[in-house]
RNA sequence: GGGCUCGUGGUGCAGCCUGGUUAGCACACUGGACUGUCAAUCCAGAGGUCGCGGGUUCAAUUCCCGUCGAGCCCGCCA
């Protein structure tokens, strides 16, 4: 075989080697077909012992310099990974002197023979750890300053200082990785609506205030003076006109803009997955998403997650766990134990309870054991999610111990065992007050004590669908009733009684996370008006700020349904992120900073005066 | 709007509670030695407004108050 043919060769086992090993999130697909800019033949982290006798250019970062004095090693770094550079002064005496002299982090070009390592030198911790490149020219194509922090995966370096220098940050593998997984999901996801025949339609970024809602970040009008745009939200309302428009199936990977405050997984732009079915039903949004994540799992993960997902309707979520979005991967579910404290003498449950309160509470196993004290540090934990107080019951070697002991009867305590499923060993928590609250604290406290008693299996993906939420919420704020999802969804039936009547609306959770949420939609004009005007949104007012919506919906609208969720925290998942800082490229800190780039700044007088705006001092 | 935590050479941390020696360690950096390392090794060296402002004190990195920045949480947000 002729050499050149040899290597063809080669580098075609190369190539299927890669594609075995595309499981990693920096796996780069197709890489060879490519053609690459700069005069090079490979990606330094993508040659393998197949390419050995070959001779490459290669280009990349100087990530470590091993200088023996005699021989230089380097470690030069590409998007794909690194590949170790050997220098001898004998072989090439310039290359080894730009080797010995090339800083950490600078650019550098190499041509090079491509050989196996010497025998008992190769590195199994390194994909290219069987090969090395023999320098005969290198070429420092950009000479770095020394770093402000280690371009390093797992190196601890304050956040504050990575955003600083996020290209520097995005430059570790680790970094460069989640960017192209996510792009890579990205396309995964687009490639499968095409599939279904879902089109891809962009949206207004400058458009209306959105009424009900987030708080919409504005942008004030030149042309118009002062007149302004809002940020979108979500798409909503142009997603449901495309449906009267007659797409029939739309989809989109869109910005949304929320300004709220932020969070460890709550970005003001985020980016949402969008989609509308027309003449679709419940079944048909949820067949659709179920298969979606099923194929994402099934590419990314390699895990096989079980479908249909198992629904759950709002009341009974709430009942059973205390929260819309619960977490499954774990028992000790709450249980109201109310009318077993009927008659208490225990003065703080009885007064909970006259004041129309309930009592409940859940068992967590194994955690009879712990002591008087860490027991107690549990109560400011509940007083710190909203609830009055905290009862514990631990019960060990046929003992119940509480600090409460002397104002509950045994009998009330046999009932509550019962109820939570409590035995020897383990530990009743109880809460008493309004329900809501009561709630809200055992959701915090059920999560808690899962984590801290080890009970959340890992690896497991707990999808389902919570469905049948309220259709209308109270407003302390506004004291109103005010839309839980969106003022466009269906409800249930047509009885519109605020505090009962249940929405057509659904939310994905996953271990215990809201990953999105959709609904069927209202399409009849005259319902629309009806719930507006449970929320107190008159016609003049409903004309105003829904005016394009009513009017649209007289000309023929098809029933619709549809749903939006995250990308940002399904790639947080897949790539075992805790921040969403983390998944996004450039994003901003928790006090909306942007430390790379210094925004937000001070307007120029300039452009204040182009806008008709004047920022005068701060007043209430 | 509220609560908690953090801020010390380029980086990561210690010192602070219990005020007073020359602010210590590791990595990075600079110079030297070294021909098979892969977190190279060995020797030497340089590098600090202790976030900022004020107070207490004979004396503040250390105690107090304020402020700025970063993170997490509640409120807010789907």
């Amino acid at each position: 075989m002729a050499p050149a043919l040899r290597r063809r060769a080669a580098r075609r086992a190369g190539r299927g080697r890669r594609r075995c090993d595309r499981g990693g999130p920096g796996g780069g697909a197709g890489m060879t077909e490519q053609r690459l800019a700069g005069g090079r033949t490979h990606m330094c982290g993508s040659l393998r012992a197949g390419d050995a006798g070959g001779r490459v250019v290669l280009a990349g970062w100087v990530a470590r310099r091993r200088d023996h004095g005699g021989v230089v090693f380097l470690d030069l770094r590409d998007r794909e990974g690194p590949v170790q550079v050997v220098a001898h002064p004998d072989d090439a005496p310039e290359a080894f002197r730009a080797a010995s002299e090339a800083k950490l982090e600078s650019v550098v070009l190499v041509r090079g023979e491509v050989r196996l390592r010497p025998e008992g030198t190769a590195n199994a911790g390194l994909a290219t750890g069987e090969v090395e490149v023999a320098a005969g020219d290198i070429e420092v194509l950009s000479m770095s300053d020394t770093p402000p922090f280690p371009v390093e995966d797992d190196v601890q370096v304050e956040e504050a200082l990575r955003l600083t220098y996020r290209y520097l940050d995005l430059r570790r593998p680790e970094m460069t990785g989640v960017l192209r997984l996510r792009h890579r999901m990205f396309g995964t996801v687009r490639q499968f609506f095409d599939e279904r025949g879902f089109v891809d339609v962009e949206t207004p970024t400058l458009t209306k205030s959105t009424p009900e809602g987030a708080r919409d970040f504005l942008v004030p009008s030149r042309l118009q003076r002062g007149k302004v745009y809002a940020l979108p939200q979500s798409p909503q309302m142009f997603k449901q006109l495309l449906m009267v428009a007659g797409l029939d199936r739309y989809y989109q990977i869109v910005r949304c803009m929320r300004d709220e405050d932020l969070r460890a997984d709550r970005h003001w732009e985020f980016t949402q997955l969008d989609l509308e079915m027309s003449f679709a039903s419940e079944e048909d949004v949820f067949e659709v998403l179920e298969s979606l994540f099923a194929r994402v799992w099934r590419e990314y993960l390699g895990v096989e997650i079980r479908v249909p997902f198992p629904r759950l309707t709002y009341d009974e979520s709430v009942a059973r766990f205390g929260t819309d979005k619960p977490d499954t991967r774990f028992g000790m579910e709450l249980a109201d134990v109310t009318t077993a404290f009927g008659a208490t003498a225990f003065r703080a449950f009885a007064s909970a309870i006259e004041r129309g309160g309930c009592v409940a509470g859940f068992a967590a196993p194994g955690a009879g054991t712990w002591s008087r004290k860490e027991l107690d540090a549990l109560v400011p934990e509940a007083t710190a999610r909203g609830a009055t107080g905290l009862v514990w019951i631990a019960l060990e070697g046929g003992q119940a111990r509480s600090p409460v002991l002397s104002h509950i009867s045994p009998e009330e305590i046999a009932a509550v065992s019962e109820a939570t499923g409590a035995g020897d060993g383990d530990l009743v928590l109880l809460v008493a007050d309004q329900p809501g609250r009561v709630a809200v604290a055992l959701d915090g406290l059920r999560r808690l004590l899962a984590a801290r008693l080890g009970l959340v299996p890992e690896r497991r993906w707990d999808f389902l669908w919570i469905t049948e939420f309220p259709v209308f919420e109270w407003s302390e704020e506004e004291a109103r009733w005010v839309a839980k999802h969106h003022p466009f969804t269906s409800p249930v039936s047509d009885d519109l009684e605020p505090e009962t009547a249940r929405a057509r609306a659904y939310d994905i959770v996953l271990n215990g996370i809201e990953l999105g949420s959709g609904s069927v939609r209202i399409h009849r004009p005259d319902l629309q008006r009806r719930v507006f005007e449970v929320m107190g949104i008159t016609g003049e007012e409903a004309t105003d700020k829904f005016g394009h919506m009513l009017e649209a919906f007289r000309f023929g609208v098809p029933p619709h349904a549809g749903f939006a969720f995250g990308l940002d925290r399904v790639l947080m998942l897949l790539s075992g992120k805790e921040n969403i800082r983390d998944v996004i490229a450039f994003p901003k800190t928790s006090s909306g900073s942007e430390l790379l780039t210094g925004a937000p700044s001070e307007p120029s007088q300039e452009q204040l005066d182009q806008l008709g705006m004047r920022f005068g001092p701060l007043g209430r």
